[in-house]
RNA sequence: GCCCGGGUGGCGGAAUGGCAGACGCUGAGGACUUAAAAUCCUCCGAGGAUUUUUCCUCAUGAGGGUUCGACUCCCUCCCCGGGCACCA
């Protein structure tokens, strides 16, 4: 025998990630295995990972992402989907341009810098992307499209200004988004530092006009994204339901009237005031009249302040004070007193409200501790009757109760006294219902250099005037003056600055302020589809090809921002035509972070495990599968530099094993053999090969459980272990079979050293063409079982019978077992619960 | 306060109503080796009975419920993580 019998691999192991990855990766350019195109012949499929910002180190956090979405992309292709995977670059904004300013560089620089160093991370690891689609969002090439689509929203008056009052971080030097304030106040980017309030002409779109539809469309995504990213997203817009309402102020003749909002319109009769926002505009006038308007006014300002500045809005006091004006309620011309409370907010609703403490908690808080009345007007359908000077706890139900000191709606069901009490206030021209939203417009200026310039000149003659079509890309100035302080970049160069204006000819000034970075990332993966078009954004045609994306996979932490402004710009886009669906992401993925120490690895906590570090240590096959093993992907992991060494061993185990039998199976043909002739252990290798594959198979299909599909892998691999030595028994076509199927299973988590092993196993064409298994329902098939035996539900033995064995030879079988008799003997017998195959529970009784 | 997740050995985790702890890490023992590394094999939740082979009890944050049977479904509570928050 030619053939060793050892069992021992003692030899040490031929398995060499850094060659063989270097080797396969070359292969994989040189065939051009990831690149694709558009083909409405095949099915498609477009998986895509969010984008990365390239600053600092590439970490093991990066990389579980981008393994995740590798392994689908893999596992799409070899189920014959024409796969689109593409990556890119976020490479706008601040830590390029702090970086410049620290460095005495340019932005460019630090970014191109960074650009390079992921890409050549990315490309060491493998990842099968499409790198001809490449896209960098600082590149005039890309951003000339972000103005062009900011002209489109300008011409349909989806973009506009207005000086309005913003987030200003003096770290950043820049306004900041509400969503970019955290803490009740500090800047996102600097936790330490609070953020101040400045009022500023800004660039806004209008996403509040889609509200409807970006709420109403969560509706598309049921199903596809994590049910608490639609429930974000639904909160975060915020839709509210009520009326307005105006109230006079009496006696005064300038002043008024006070519109509030409420959505409980039913409780009208029991308003005993009418409290303003600190900031609302009719606070101030309304304290001329007041009694003592110094003190008054003083209180105003000071509450204004301090409005501002609330950390803990939750546990604050309510305070307010009286303007010694009174409003008239106009369902029964009552006075009412007009109050100034700190905890009305002027970005909400109208910035008033009517105070109806007996069925509002936080109005009872207010109304009881300025002693202001309290009054009844819906009362609970069971239970005691609710008594204004009694209670403590408001009755803000809707469902169980009717109204009462309401006049004409006496007895009616908040419900139906809703639809009623707001036609009559249409009706009598005082108010009407209005639904309201939290979500606001989009403020998408920036004042500072590394980002898009807004495409608009101000010319004295003729105004405000978009930037001709013919003349984008505005391009940046290439060498600015970063100082990091005083006005805008852009502002302070000149050549920038100074242009002509496009109608007259004369002398005009452009704007300089630059669009948010999510402008770029709102688009970008349609810019994948057609990345060199020059003349549009993207051919309609591929996109409508590639689109929507099947599967996008990335952080929760862009919840709500990133996939809301994504959603926005594509109805904006299907309304200019550009598209045609609705919703650009049909399913979503929220991978969990890597950790180390227990929290999320970040430069600034220097506990970062640097990918390309990981890479030259195991290689990239072993830093892949032990991100997709170590914990299921939407869970943290928590990184074990121990444990990793876990998942080394294992590829080295699988090398080894397919290098010892390499010889032997080279020459036969594959997947054909003899399978009613096959012996025992053959039998069982066969067996175990194909269950494996049936479970990986939908773990990597359904249930994403790429954590279970390796244990079941490695399962497989010692079993195979277990059994050697294979010449003994086991033909070559056989451990063919076997081996052949393993690598199968493998390749889509480690495809340096699948490939490898698929050419050890004698394929010298590589895996481009390879299909995905399909398992062998025959092959997989158990013969005998085990069947648990219990005695009143107790596990007290088990058979061995031939699968699908009947109830009453498995009865007659448990009954001679020692360890049931010794549970049921004696006693009788109620019950006999029988699962085919896997269980008998006989319960007794006495 | 409200809304989502989650709580299983020394650790990461498996088990979607049917043998709790698969698989991996750590640890212990053995084989190989002059030795070490590597590799291969065995054991590894707790307690008790039985000197060996084995058997029993307890155990998935706590308590209750549904069920022949619950890590899994229902109710109450505790703890951890995340999101939202005077939203009228």
């Amino acid at each position: 025998m030619a053939e060793q019998t050892t069992t021992s691999a003692g030899t040490a192991s031929g398995y060499d990630p850094q060659k063989i990855e270097a080797k396969w990766q070359k292969r994989w350019a040189e065939e051009r295995m990831f690149e694709s195109e558009a083909d409405p012949s095949k099915p498609k499929y477009y998986v895509l990972e969010m984008l990365p910002y390239p600053s600092g180190t590439m970490h093991m956090g990066h990389m579980r992402n981008y393994a995740i979405g590798d392994v689908v992309a893999r596992v799409k292709r070899m189920r014959g989907f024409n796969v689109l995977h593409p990556m890119g670059w976020d490479a706008f904004g601040l830590p390029a341009e702090n970086a410049a300013i620290k460095n005495k560089t340019h932005p460019r620089i630090w970014t191109n810098h960074n650009i390079a160093q992921f890409q050549r991370v990315l490309r060491r690891f493998g990842f099968s992307y499409d790198w001809r689609r490449e896209i960098s969002t600082c590149e005039p090439g890309y951003y000339r499209w972000n103005q062009w689509f900011f002209l489109r929203m300008l011409e349909r008056g989806l973009a506009y200004r207005k000086k309005s009052l913003v987030n200003w971080c003096p770290k950043c030097q820049t306004v900041l988004a509400n969503e970019q304030v955290i803490n009740g106040g500090f800047c996102w980017r600097h936790e330490d530092t609070r953020v101040e309030s400045r009022e500023i002409e800004q660039w806004f779109l209008r996403t509040t006009t889609y509200s409807d539809q970006l709420l109403d469309d969560l509706k598309q995504l049921e199903g596809g994204w994590p049910e608490r990213v639609i429930l974000m997203q639904k909160n975060w817009i915020g839709k509210s339901q009520g009326a307005k309402v105006k109230f006079a102020v009496a006696g005064a003749a300038g002043a008024g009237p006070i519109e509030i909002f409420t959505t409980r319109i039913d409780t009208i009769y029991g308003a005993t005031a009418v409290i303003l926002a600190p900031a609302h505009p009719l606070a101030a006038k309304l304290l001329e009249g007041s009694p003592a308007p110094a003190e008054a006014e003083a209180r105003l300002a000071k509450m204004r302040q301090t409005s501002v500045k609330t950390e803990d809005l939750a546990t604050m006091e309510k305070e307010g004070f009286f303007t010694g004006r009174y409003a008239v309620n106009p369902f029964n011309d009552e006075k009412i007193p007009i109050w100034v409370g700190n905890f009305v907010l002027m970005e909400y609703g109208t910035g008033a409200i009517m105070a109806v403490p007996a069925h509002d908690q936080r109005d009872l808080e207010f109304c009881k501790k300025y002693k202001l009345s309290v009054r009844v007007v819906i009362q609970p359908l069971v239970g005691e009757e609710l008594s204004g000077e009694k209670l403590e706890t408001a009755f803000d139900e809707h469902l169980h109760g009717k109204l009462v000191n309401s006049g004409p709606f006496n007895g009616l069901s908040p419900e139906e006294a809703i639809a009623k009490m707001t036609a009559f206030a249409e009706q009598k021209g005082c108010g009407r219902g209005e639904t309201i939203y939290r979500l606001r417009d989009w403020g998408i200026s920036r004042q500072r250099y590394w980002g898009t310039p807004i495409p608009v000149v101000y010319c004295a003659k003729d105004g405000m005037l978009p930037v001709p079509d013919k003349d984008l890309p505005v391009v940046l100035p290439p060498n600015p003056k970063l100082t990091g302080e005083g006005q805008s970049p852009l502002a302070s160069t000149p050549e920038f600055v100074n242009t002509t204006c496009p109608k007259c000819g004369g002398p005009a000034r452009r704007e300089t302020d630059t669009m948010d970075t999510f402008v770029d990332s709102s688009w970008y993966f349609y810019r994948y589809c057609d990345p060199h078009n020059d003349k549009a954004p993207f051919d309609s045609a591929k996109v409508s090809y590639w689109f929507p994306i099947d599967q996008y996979i990335g952080g929760i932490t862009h919840a709500i921002l990133h996939l809301l402004y994504s959603r926005f710009w594509c109805k904006v886009m299907r309304d200019l035509g550009l598209v045609k669906h609705d919703e650009p992401i049909a399913r979503l993925f929220t991978q969990g972070m890597v950790q180390k120490g227990g929290v999320a690895m970040s430069k600034s906590r220097g506990n970062v495990v640097g990918a390309e570090e990981m890479a030259q240590k195991y290689g990239a096959d072993t830093g892949r599968l032990y991100t997709l093993f170590a914990a299921p992907p939407e869970k943290d992991l928590e990184w074990s530099e121990e444990s990793i060494e876990g998942s080394w061993r294992f590829l080295n185990r699988v090398y080894r094993l397919i290098e010892r039998h390499s010889q032997a199976v080279r020459g036969v043909k594959g997947g054909k053999f003899d399978a009613a002739a096959a012996s025992r252990k053959e039998k069982a290798l066969l067996r175990k090969v194909h269950q494996t594959l049936r479970r990986v198979t939908s773990d990597f299909e359904s249930r994403w459980h790429f954590n279970s599909a390796i244990a079941l892998i490695m399962e497989l691999t010692n079993d195979v272990y277990a059994q050697e030595p294979l010449e003994q028994g086991v033909r070559p076509e056989v451990r063919k079979e076997v081996l052949e199927l393993l690598t199968l299973m493998l390749a889509p988590m480690t495809p340096h050293l699948a490939e490898e092993l698929w050419e050890m196993l004698g394929h010298g064409e590589g895996m481009g063409k390879v299909s995905w298994p399909t398992f062998n329902q025959e092959l997989a098939r158990e013969d005998e079982v085990e069947i648990v035996v219990q005695v009143s539900g107790r596990v007290r033995g088990r058979v061995k019978v031939s699968a699908g064995a009947g109830e009453e030879e498995v009865v007659k079988l448990a009954l001679a077992e020692a360890g049931v008799a010794h549970h049921a003997d004696g006693k009788r017998i109620v019950k006999k619960i029988f699962v085919r195959d896997k269980l008998l529970n006989l319960v007794v009784s006495g």
